[in-house]
DNA sequence: GATGTACCGTACCGTACGGTACTGTGTCAA
DNA sequence: TTGACACAGTACCGTACGGTACGGTACATC
C-alpha cells in the first residue's frame, strides 16, 4: 500500500491567469493554505457533486473569491487544482521487486485489486469521476482525461508490467497484454463502479473487497494461469 | 436483437404538475409531437450534455416553452421524462426458448454481450449515463435510478435466468449466480465504459465488439464450463 | 359565425452564480 | 513609523437560465 503512482505528466495549455496559477502547472508547489482550499472543495464535492458554487468554497474555506480567482483562475481551474492534487496523493502498491513466485503474484495482484478497489468505491473517488464523467460531456476543461490518466490508464501501466513479469517467471500465459489486462480489471471492477456512479448504494466494505479481490484473482489465474 | 426488456415499473412520485403530465407515468402514452420533443432532448443531450437549456429544447423542437412546462413540469420532469422514453425504447436478444444446448448458449451469451456492448458504446447511451451519473450526484431526480434500472439491472435480471437454464442443462456449474454474472458482465465490460463515459474516444467498431464479445464468452465458459 | 382548445412565439421576471472591485486588517521589512 | 503586500470580507455587475404570462393563430365543435 505504498509507492509511486506516476504522477499526470500530460502536458498542460489551459488557459491560465497571466501571473503563475498553482493549479495551471503539474509539478508546482501548493502551499499549506492552498492545499486547505483544495480539502473544502474536495468536501463540497463529496458533499454535492460539482454543482457547489464558488462563493460556498469561500464560505467553506474561509477565504475571499477574489483569492480563489488570483490562484486558480477561474472555477474550472480551481476545479482542475482539486482534481489534480487529489490524483497526485493516491498511491498503489509496491510490486514486488525480486523473481516473482506463484504466491508473490497471487499476493501483488490481489494487494492491487483490493487497493483498486477501496479507491474507487470511496465517496472522493465517486464524487470526482461523476464530475469527471460530467465534464467530459460538455466538452470544456480537462477533468475527463485527467482522471482517465489517473484511474484507468495508470492502473494499467502498473498491472501490465507484473504481468508481463508473470509471464517472463513462466507463470501466466498470455499473447496480448492488453488483453489480459482487460480481463483482470473486468473481473475485479465488474458493475461496482458504474453501480455506484449511478448511484446505488452498495458500497462493500473492506472484507467484501477482499473477497472479490481474491476471487477475481483466482479466476484471473484459472484463464491466464500456467501449470 | 429483439423482444422485451421488462420496462421500469418502479414506483412513481416525483412532484407531478397538477394535471397529467406524460413523463410522470411510466407506462404513459406519449402524443407523436411529444416523442418528437423527447427526440430533440435526446440529439441536445448527445450534442452537448445535460446542460441544455429548456429555452433551446424549445428551440430546436419548434415548440413554445410554456407547452413544455405543461407537458413536463420542469425541466427534470422533462428530462426524466427522455430518459424513461429511451429506456423503453432498448431491446435485448430473444433467449432460446428449447432446450440448451453448448452452441445455443454459446450464441445466446454472445448475442446478449455484443447487444449490450454495442448499447453501451453508442453515443446516446454514453450522454445518457453521463446525465444519470451527474443527477445521481446532486441528489436531486431519479435519473441514475432510472438508468440503473434499465441498464446494469436488466441485464442482470435478464442474463440470470440463461445462465440458471445453462446450469440446470448441465452445461455450467456455479454455486452463486450472481458472481457468475459478475464475471460475465466484468469479461464483457471490463473498462469499456467507464473510459468512454470519461472522454476516451476508442468507440470500437463492430467487428471489434464481435471479437470481444467472442473472446469474453470464451473466457467465461472456461470458468463456469462444465465439461 | 361564436366559442373553446391547443399550441407557438416571445416578452418578461426573479434569482443564482461567475467574476471583479473595493475596503479593511494583519504582517513583515526598511 | 511607514509603506508594501497578502488576504478576508463584501458589495457589486452582467448574464444566463428556470419558470410564467400573454398575445396571436389554427382548428375543432356547436
Amino acid at each position: 500500500m505504498t509507492l509511486t503512482l506516476a504522477p499526470d505528466t500530460a502536458p498542460r495549455q489551459t488557459a491560465a491567469p497571466a501571473d503563475a496559477a498553482p493549479g495551471a502547472s503539474a509539478g508546482e508547489a501548493l502551499s499549506e493554505r492552498q492545499q486547505e482550499v483544495l480539502d473544502a472543495v474536495l468536501k463540497l464535492m463529496v458533499a454535492e457533486g460539482d454543482g457547489f458554487s464558488v462563493a460556498a468554497v469561500a464560505r467553506a474555506a474561509s477565504c475571499s473569491k477574489e483569492t480563489l480567482y488570483k490562484w486558480f483562475g477561474d472555477r474550472d481551474g480551481l476545479l482542475t487544482a482539486t482534481v489534480r492534487w487529489q490524483a497526485s496523493k493516491v498511491r498503489m502498491p509496491k510490486l514486488p521487486q525480486d523473481r516473482l513466485t506463484r504466491q508473490s503474484l497471487d499476493a501483488a495482484l490481489t494487494g492491487f485489486a483490493a487497493s483498486w478497489l477501496t479507491v474507487i468505491t470511496g465517496d472522493l473517488s465517486i464524487a470526482l469521476n461523476r464530475a469527471a464523467v460530467s465534464h467530459a460531456g460538455s466538452g470544456k476543461s480537462r477533468l475527463g482525461e485527467i482522471v482517465l490518466t489517473n484511474g484507468p490508464f495508470a492502473m494499467k501501466r502498473r498491472i501490465e508490467p507484473l504481468l508481463e513479469a508473470g509471464r517472463a517467471a513462466g507463470l501466466l500465459d498470455f499473447a496480448d497484454v492488453a488483453d489480459a489486462f482487460r480481463s483482470f480489471f473486468g473481473l475485479v471492477v465488474a458493475d461496482t463502479q458504474i453501480r455506484l456512479l449511478l448511484g446505488d448504494d452498495s458500497h462493500p466494505d473492506e472484507a467484501e473487497i477482499s473477497a472479490i479481490s481474491a476471487q477475481a484473482v483466482t479466476k484471473f489465474l484459472r484463464l491466464y494461469g500456467r501449470g
